[in-house]
DNA sequence: TAATGTACTGAACATGCGTTCAGTACATGA
DNA sequence: TCATGTACTGAACGCATGTTCAGTACATTA
C-alpha cells in the first residue's frame, strides 16, 4: 500500500489529470468521466476521493495555490532571482517544465474571478508593491504620483503575455511566452520604461 | 405583423437576452430554457429562429462583431474622437450606455480565443498600428525599435481595464472602468509613457 | 373565401451528466 | 485467523440539457 503522502497515489494521479484537463479546456467543459478515463480509474473513485466534482476543483485550486505560495515565499526569501522590477511572472513561469499545465491553469484562475484566483492576484500585487517600494527606497525608481496604480500597471504588463498568449502570438507572430517572444516583449516594455514613448532621448516630449 | 428588420421582433429579443446572459455568465453556463424564459418565449422558438444553441451563439457573436465593425469604421473616418494614441478602448466603450452588456461580452470574446474574438483582436491591432504609424509620421511619437511589439503593448494597456476589471478593482480599490478609476489609470499610464519609470525628469535613468 | 406559410407553444425524446451504491479485493491491526 | 476499514469497480439513478415535433394561431396572397 502506498503512503498517504506519496504523490503517486491514485488520488494524486486524478488530481494531476484534472489539473491538465481543467487548464486546457476549463472545469465546466471537462466531465468526471473524462478525468477518470485519463487517470485510468472509474468515475466512482473520483467522487470517492474528492466528494464531488466541485470538491476536485477545489483540491486542484488549493494545490496550485500552494505551488504559488511556495514561489512567493522563495521570492521574498531571495531564493528566486527576480532580475528587475517587472519580471516576477518570468521568474515564476521559468520554474515550470515546458509542458506544465500550471501556467494555463493560473491563467484561468486569474481570469475567472474565483476566490483562489483573487487570492493569488492579491498576493502577487502585494509582492509587486513591496518590490517597487524597495526600488524606490534604493533610488532606482522614481517615487511616482500614484503608487497603487503604477504597481498594478507594472504587474499587469508582466502578466499579460500569460493572459493573452494566443492573441498576442496571433497578432505579433511570435509566442510571447516562448524564448524569442519573451525577449522581444521584455525589450519593448523596457524601452518604454526607460525612454518613455515620445523619443529615444526624450527630445520630443 | 412586425417587419423583418424591426428590432422588436421576438428573434431580436431572444438575441438581446442571450447577449446579456452570455456576457454575464458565459454561453456554457446559460441554458436555452433560461434564455427563452428571459425573452418570454418557449425554448422551441429559440431553436426555430437560430437552428441550435450554437447558432444563437454565432448570431450574437456576429451581432457584436457588427457593432465593433461600425465603431472601427467611424473611428477611421474620424467621426469618433480618439484623444491620444492609447484610448481606442475608452472611445469605444464610451459609446455604450452604462448597463450595456456589450463590454462584458467583448471581454469574453477576446479572452475565449473564439474566431469572432480573434477577428476583433486583429482588427483592433491593425487600427492601433495605423494610429501609431500616423503619430510617428507626424513626429509625435518616436519611431521605436520594434513597432509590432510596441503597438501590441500599447493596445493591451488600453484593453486591460476591460479585461481585468474586477481584479484591478479589488486590488487598487477603484473600478478602472468607472469615472474615477479610468482617470487614475490613464494618468498612471501616461506618466510612464511620458517620463519613463526611472525619474520624473529622467534624471535617474 | 380558401390556401399557404410563418410564428409560436408545450409535451416529449434521447443523451450525457454528476452522483449513488452494492459489492469485491486487499492491507492492516487485534 | 478473523474483523475492520480503505481503495476501487461498474451498473444504475435521477435530472437537466439541447432538440424534435405535432399542433395552434394568425397574417398574407390568390
Amino acid at each position: 500500500m502506498r503512503s498517504v503522502h506519496d504523490d503517486l497515489t491514485a488520488r494524486a494521479v486524478i488530481r494531476d489529470r484534472a489539473l491538465e484537463l481543467f487548464a486546457a479546456q476549463g472545469p465546466d467543459a471537462v466531465t468526471v468521466r473524462r478525468i477518470a478515463a485519463a487517470a485510468g480509474v472509474s468515475p466512482g473513485l473520483v467522487i470517492h476521493h474528492f466528494g464531488s466534482k466541485e470538491g476536485l476543483r477545489a483540491a486542484v485550486d488549493e494545490h496550485v495555490a500552494g505551488v504559488f505560495d511556495g514561489l512567493f515565499a522563495r521570492a521574498s526569501a531571495g531564493e528566486l532571482d527576480v532580475a528587475d522590477g517587472a519580471s516576477l511572472a518570468e521568474a515564476f513561469l521559468g520554474q515550470f517544465p515546458p509542458g506544465s499545465p500550471v501556467p494555463g491553469y493560473l491563467r484561468r484562475l486569474l481570469l475567472s474571478g474565483d476566490a483562489a484566483g483573487t487570492e493569488i492576484f492579491r498576493h502577487w500585487f502585494a509582492a509587486s508593491r513591496a518590490m517597487t517600494e524597495t526600488l524606490v527606497a534604493r533610488g532606482l525608481l522614481a517615487p511616482g504620483r500614484d503608487p497603487e496604480v503604477r504597481t498594478a500597471f507594472l504587474m499587469v504588463n508582466d502578466l499579460v503575455p500569460l493572459l493573452l498568449r494566443d492573441q498576442l502570438a496571433d497578432v505579433v507572430g511570435v509566442d510571447p511566452l516562448g524564448p524569442e517572444g519573451a525577449v522581444r516583449w521584455a525589450e519593448g516594455v523596457l524601452d518604454i520604461y526607460h525612454g518613455g514613448l515620445f523619443g529615444t532621448e526624450g527630445e520630443l516630449a
